[in-house]
DNA sequence: ACGGGGTGTCAACGCTTGTTGGCAAACGCT
DNA sequence: AGCGTTTGCCAACAAGCGTTGACACCCCGT
């Protein structure tokens, strides 16, 4: 695949897409907004992703990039992941798109399952006393982060939304630190 | 106010109403497919709520009910929390429409914030050991509660979708303890 | 220099949406 | 029985949506 002449185009529409969906949800983020954003026709989104759902699904490709954590102490790993999820999800509005499409879009959905599952499910089996439960552990742990990121960057609960990032550490990381390791 | 000949219907379109919004969301739902489940004509709902906003606001109307719990005694405060919460979800489709909704409309996302603030508030500020902290450990309990909702009834993570109510209460339950009763 | 594919714009289509106004039937009151 | 109000349906509107096809321009290999 070389490189195209339009390769700027595509990337500033996926920048506009992103940015739309994280504001608006994939309902009320329009292609003309996307394109208006990107500073191009309509039809140009059309060509290069073929639909609106094609450029979503583009547009929600993420990564969490959990580190390895081999180094790290196992008493500090719930501490260790929530730090890392708030700085991955501050950094990228890609999770945040991805969050308000999820909760009506099926094919979002399973895009934020699959992350979880295959992204999250190994670090958990890493730290999890008993293999068969790291599973489980790894949805608990997701509820709390999401919740989180629910309460804090989309609804705007004024008591979360003001915590600093540290606070919020301190006090979800023993949480996600006893659903990693606690015994059933 | 007395009663009119049409309450039945206004019902009939509300309980449509809740099942369309809970299932697709708000802008999904359409009137049409509203009216249709009430086996009734668009335009009554027009009629009768006065626009989609309308009837919304008049679906998502809302109460947790969480109980007294004068009773309980304080270190199964959290269990019993959860074990509420859990009920009054299945029970009833009007937080699933309302979540659906409060991710990318804001008069739902406001909805949201008051009835935390105002309903959970009060019985955290009973447990809280500091008056002046309840606020925030009322916002913590509303971060694992609504991620567990989010992860359960809406993106339906598997491992979370499928544990028992019990166990969820085994869960959950030190947790919305901790956030209650711990020291900062 | 010239031809062809890549890049971009414009106008329009077909469809669905929330919303409206008019009209017919049913009801309740005197 | 007669009449105004309520309840309901029907048809239509204007607006916005995703999507399409035709057309112009630019770049680059030969």
């Amino acid at each position: 695949m070389p490189p195209r002449r339009s390769d700027a185009t595509r990337a500033a529409i996926l920048v506009a897409a992103r940015e739309r969906f994280a504001a608006d949800g994939f309902e009320r983020a329009t292609i003309r907004a996307i394109a208006a954003e990107a500073r191009i026709d309509p039809s140009m989104v059309m060509r290069y992703y073929g639909s609106k759902e094609g450029l979503f699904a583009a547009a929600a490709e993420f990564e969490l990039r959990i580190p390895s954590m081999t180094g790290v102490p196992v008493e500090t790993l719930g501490a260790e992941l929530v730090a890392h999820f708030l700085q991955r999800w501050e950094g990228d509005e890609t999770l945040l798109a991805l969050m308000r499409a999820a909760v009506t879009k099926e094919v979002a959905a399973e895009r934020m399952r699959t992350i979880f599952a295959t992204q999250l499910g190994p670090v958990v089996a890493r730290a999890a006393p008993d293999p068969d439960s790291a599973a489980t552990r790894a949805g608990l742990v997701a509820t709390q982060m999401l919740g989180f990121a629910l309460c804090r960057y989309v609804l705007k609960l004024p008591p979360v939304a003001e915590l600093s990032r540290d606070e919020a550490v301190r006090w979800l990381g023993p949480t996600v630190q006893r659903y990693l390791t606690d015994p059933v």
